[in-house]
DNA sequence: AGCACGATTAACT
DNA sequence: GTTAATCGTGCTC
C-alpha cells in the first residue's frame, strides 16, 4: 500500500514513445474515484507511434478521434471499441506528432475492494490483466479522453512506485494486430514486466 | 444513409 | 479453439 505520491510529470512523457513505454513498467496508475484511491502497478504496455505505424489509429491522419494523439504529451487518449470496451492510453512525444501508449495490464494495489466489486465475478488474476479490464476496474470511460494526467487534478494520473525492487523486461509483438501488415504486425513494441 | 470493422472480453464447446 | 456482444468511427455511395 505504500506510495510516495510523486507524480510523473510532462517531461517523462515527452520522450520517445518506446522509451516511455518501457519506463512506465513498474510505475503506478492512480484513479481517484469518489475520493478513494484505486491504483495498480503497470506491468504491460504497448507503443503506437506515428502515422507510419500502420497499427496506430493515427495511420489515417488527424480525425476527431485521433486528434488527442496529436496534442500535448501526458494527456489521456481514451477510446471505445467493439461496442463495449474502453481503452486507456497516454499521449507521448512532442505536440504535433501522434503517438500514445496503451496500458495493457496492471497489478492491483489500492482500492482492492472497489476493483473486486467492479470485476465480480471474475477471478482475482483476471481483474486488471487487459486494457478494457483496467478501465472497468478503475471506472475509466470516454469522459477521460484528453484529460491532462500531468495537471493538478485528482482523478487520473501516474506516480512513481517504490514497491518494485527488480524488473525484468520482455518485449514482443503487439496484440490484436489482425489485418496489420508487416513489419508492424510483428514489431516488438509490446513491453512486459516480470516483477520481483 | 449504409456498411465493415475494431489496440477485447467472457462464456461457450 | 470459437463466437457473440454491441456501437462509434470513418469510408463509400
Amino acid at each position: 500500500m505504500a506510495h510516495n505520491n510523486i507524480r510523473l510529470e510532462r517531461d517523462f512523457f515527452s520522450r520517445p514513445t518506446l522509451i516511455v513505454a518501457e519506463a512506465l513498467l513498474g510505475a503506478r496508475l492512480v484513479r481517484i474515484d469518489n475520493g478513494q484511491r484505486i491504483s495498480g502497478i503497470i506491468v504491460e504496455t504497448e507503443a503506437y507511434c506515428g502515422e507510419t505505424d500502420l497499427a496506430c489509429h493515427a495511420r489515417i491522419g488527424r480525425t476527431p478521434r485521433t486528434v488527442v494523439m496529436y496534442g500535448p504529451p501526458g494527456h489521456a487518449y481514451v477510446y471505445f471499441t467493439y461496442g463495449i470496451h474502453w481503452m486507456l492510453n497516454v499521449v507521448t512525444e512532442t505536440e504535433g506528432f501522434p503517438a500514445a501508449i496503451l496500458i495493457r495490464s496492471i497489478i492491483p494495489d489500492e482500492g482492492i475492494e472497489l476493483i473486486s466489486r467492479r470485476r465480480h465475478p471474475q477471478p482475482t488474476k483476471d481483474w486488471t490483466n487487459g486494457p478494457a479490464k483496467i478501465c472497468q476496474a478503475l471506472n475509466i470511460t470516454g469522459s477521460f479522453n484528453d484529460v491532462d494526467m500531468c495537471a493538478d487534478q485528482r482523478k487520473l494520473f501516474f506516480e512513481e512506485s517504490n514497491l518494485i525492487r527488480n524488473i525484468i523486461v520482455k518485449r514482443g509483438a503487439r496484440v490484436g494486430m489482425n489485418k496489420v501488415p508487416e513489419p508492424w504486425y510483428s514489431i516488438d513494441w509490446r513491453f512486459l514486466a516480470t516483477i520481483d
